[in-house]
DNA sequence: ACAACGTCCCGTACACTGTACGGTCTTGAT
DNA sequence: ATCAAGACCGTACAGTGTACGGGACGTTGT
């Protein structure tokens, strides 16, 4: 780690030479500690718990950082100032969780907590459509109340009781309704990623507007100018329609209309699966 | 909550008060910087640029920037690593880029050069359809190879010449084929959503395998015991497709599968769109 | 009753991040 | 030749996650 010849005052010696600032030899590489699924598993199905020594609980701690997430953000969400305000020191969040990749794992499945009141309460809308319709604005709820879910990027979450009743009670739906099993996965896949796009597209507006002090429409008023002024008529369908689809879109039931107009798609998706399957050819 | 006899031994002298560590006086919020986007629109469209002093450039800054992130990752571009290759001071990158942010922003833009031969390209091809294929592998060929930009989790680009230019080739292919120009922006919103969602899907399963040596496959069989254990047969529907929407996509073909099931959905959706408008009843 | 053990608590320290500040040097225009 | 603009960059700071090791505590075995 120490680099030798660093030295000879500061006069850099070699200047022009290729590498005299490359050094770093090998060392080792240490990855930056793989994430300890197992464990994250363990405490996610943990059964109940009494409250530690300092009267800690990891749900608690889980509560506590997804409040501060809810309210400053997940940047917010820090070791310390979670330690701070449960009155603890640091370190001793570490008794509770393994690191803060796995809590923020925790923090995911628990916000999904209760988002249906049983499994069939979706399935139990009239038709498929009604149930699709209801599954995504549940999602939505669950996102404007928690909009830092949508900086997680989820792909692959690591399964927890409150996301499993969530998939679970959301393939309901799709069960039984004349599509098989790789069919209801791909519906369902696809109105999860039109829901986040969706969300996340809203909740960037907000950001932005909140950032800026400037609405969307604001925005590209002032932004148009310049970009014209650059790109001298080079993209003529570009400068029609992408100014055009914010504008529209900037007052708040267009955002709701893009949001159904999705859920639509999917819906339709589902209709044509099962009028093939009735009339194969 | 408090144990009583919590302070003693260790002093600590208000001790069992609710604030013993609550301290943080309000001091004044500062936030981060809000990311200079005049000026990175500046930089985006910069015409040419000499070298400067150094013989640094701000394109091979960027290019270093986005080597770097392809072969180890966008966490290993870090400010400091680029001026040690580069062999400059750390702040001197500071002359040629406002922050961190705003050269990621710049780094987004660059991958996307040079992906159409020209705004024609995606049109030429016959029929929407295989346009929209068109414009869906080449998307798809640009997450390969830089698999970082899928945590970018861009939403509001700011807008540089790449971008438009591949904003415009896009559009392109759904201009003057029956839709409004709001159906041509969710439409194309719609494509990008699926072919981001479904590439990282694979890559996050790339990276999976990478860290943790195990298949999909393999991981699954690891661990649903594990998760039927716990879960005593409540979830019968999601334990049915859940291993099961895996194990077939296991198999590389079967990424490819849900990647055009999804493009194909897309297809269908401008079809109904077209015929719908064709005959307005 | 006592000892031993495990587990929670947590102060300190480290390596690493982005970048503010202020100085020095180069270069191009006048 | 002068001078201002701007590139360069060493140092420093506030912040991050967390490794380490020691101290305090509760439970359990004897």
């Amino acid at each position: 780690m120490d680099r030798a010849p660093r030295g000879k005052a500061k006069q850099k010696q070699g200047a022009k030479g290729a590498s005299s600032r490359a050094k770093k030899p090998p060392v080792e590489e240490q990855r930056p500690r793989p994430k300890d699924d197992e464990r994250t598993l363990a405490l996610l199905w943990r059964r109940q718990e009494r409250p530690a020594r300092s009267g800690l609980t990891l749900a608690t701690l889980i509560q506590t950082a997804i409040d501060l997430a809810d309210q400053e953000g997940l940047e917010a969400v820090t070791m310390r100032r979670l330690a701070e305000i449960l009155d603890v020191g640091t370190m001793s969040l570490y008794s509770h969780v393994p690191g803060k990749a796995e809590l923020t794992d925790l923090m995911w499945d628990a916000s999904l907590a209760g988002m249906y009141n049983d499994l069939d309460e979706a399935k139990r809308q009239p038709g498929y459509r009604a149930g699709l319709e209801f599954v995504a604005r549940r999602n939505r709820t669950v996102f404007e109340a928690h909009p830092w879910l949508l900086d997680l990027n989820i792909t692959r979450p690591v399964i927890g009781p409150n996301a499993c009743a969530k998939y679970e009670a959301e393939l309901r739906v799709l069960d039984g309704i004349g599509l098989d099993d790789l069919e209801i996965d791909a519906i369902a896949s696809q109105l999860w990623t039109h829901v986040f796009a969706s969300c996340r597209w809203a909740e960037e507006e907000r950001r932005a507007q909140r950032e800026t002090g400037l609405s969307d429409v604001e925005w590209w008023a002032r932004t148009l100018p310049i970009l014209e002024n650059v790109m001298h008529g080079e993209f003529p369908v570009a400068s029609r329609i992408g100014p055009k689809s914010n504008e529209m879109r900037a007052p708040e039931s267009s955002t709701e209309h893009h949001f159904r107009w999705g859920v639509e798609v999917v819906v339709q998706t589902v209709a044509t699966l099962i009028r093939n399957r009735a009339q194969p050819t």
